[in-house]
DNA sequence: AGTAAAATATGATAAAAATCACATTTAAGA
DNA sequence: TCTTAAATGTGATTTTTATCATATTTTACT
């Protein structure tokens, strides 16, 4: 469903949702390791990121990557969009351009609905949520 | 969501559902054309499910691909686990092992119940049942 | 100012997926 | 039985995705 350099996104903001704030940033490898992934890959992720304002950084000695108060705020889906482009979750089942529920594949009523549902709840639900879910211990954090 | 390879074969079966019959076999050019696929390609996705016996074939002049009636019951499910495996659709969003109902990572709850509407769907729904759906025009064969 | 610790930019390499090419096998029909 | 038309088997090439490496820039601290 997703690429993995997306997966590897949400689970790095994740990370930073829960353990970074102004005061305390969190350098690539102490990012890398506990989510999982391969630090340099994460790290071109999360420049991208931070280039899009997804997430802050700063340089130097005590620099490192962490999220402003404004950046909790973020969709799920803002996230999925910037790494993935738009098109991935959008398009049609099989790939048809014609597509859609006037002139539907084969498929299109089998996941129709089904798959609104999913966007509709990754474009409302933000990182300030999901931290909320994973403080209350009713999610894991992944690894 | 799919690989490619699994949106072709998906689009030549329903092909074969709708044209083809033990007496109308299709060679693989009058597949790979309506269907918009790259002919080479088509190919060898034809030849590992007709090895696997979801289509049928006969070599030679007058040959081709076709399905038989017994055929026509493939679920979709199992075209799509033939070709791009089980795990594929079963896997966890962010593809966490141990990711579970009991043990989610932070989007489970996000996805699973439609995840899993979907892929019931998909297990129950036959050829068949996609092809009379195409003959009553209510949904479109993909091209 | 100088040094060291961090992100950033850029590009190289590796692995996987998609696509292309062609020689081999099989079966129909003359 | 010969020829021809089809699928089959095998592997090469290309493209995309994932991963690795390294030189450059910025900033804190001495």
């Amino acid at each position: 469903m997703f690429s993995n350099s997306t997966k590897y996104a949400i689970k790095a903001v994740l990370y930073l949702a829960v353990h970074s704030s102004e005061e305390q940033k969190i350098m690539i490898k102490d990012i890398a390791e506990p989510i999982n992934v391969p630090k340099h890959y994460i790290a071109k992720i999360l420049q991208a990121l931070s280039k899009k304002d997804i997430i802050s950084s700063t340089k130097g000695p005590k620099g490192g990557f962490y999220l402003t108060s404004d950046q909790l705020q973020t969709k799920v889906m803002q996230i999925i969009e910037t790494v993935d482009g738009e098109e991935r979750l959008n398009s049609c089942l099989l790939s048809l351009e014609k597509c859609n529920s006037d002139n539907p594949c084969s498929l299109h009523h089998l996941v129709f609905d089904e798959k609104n549902k999913i966007n509709e709840r990754l474009k409302m639900t933000i990182l300030k949520d999901l931290r909320q879910h994973i403080m209350r211990g009713e999610s894991i954090l992944p690894l």
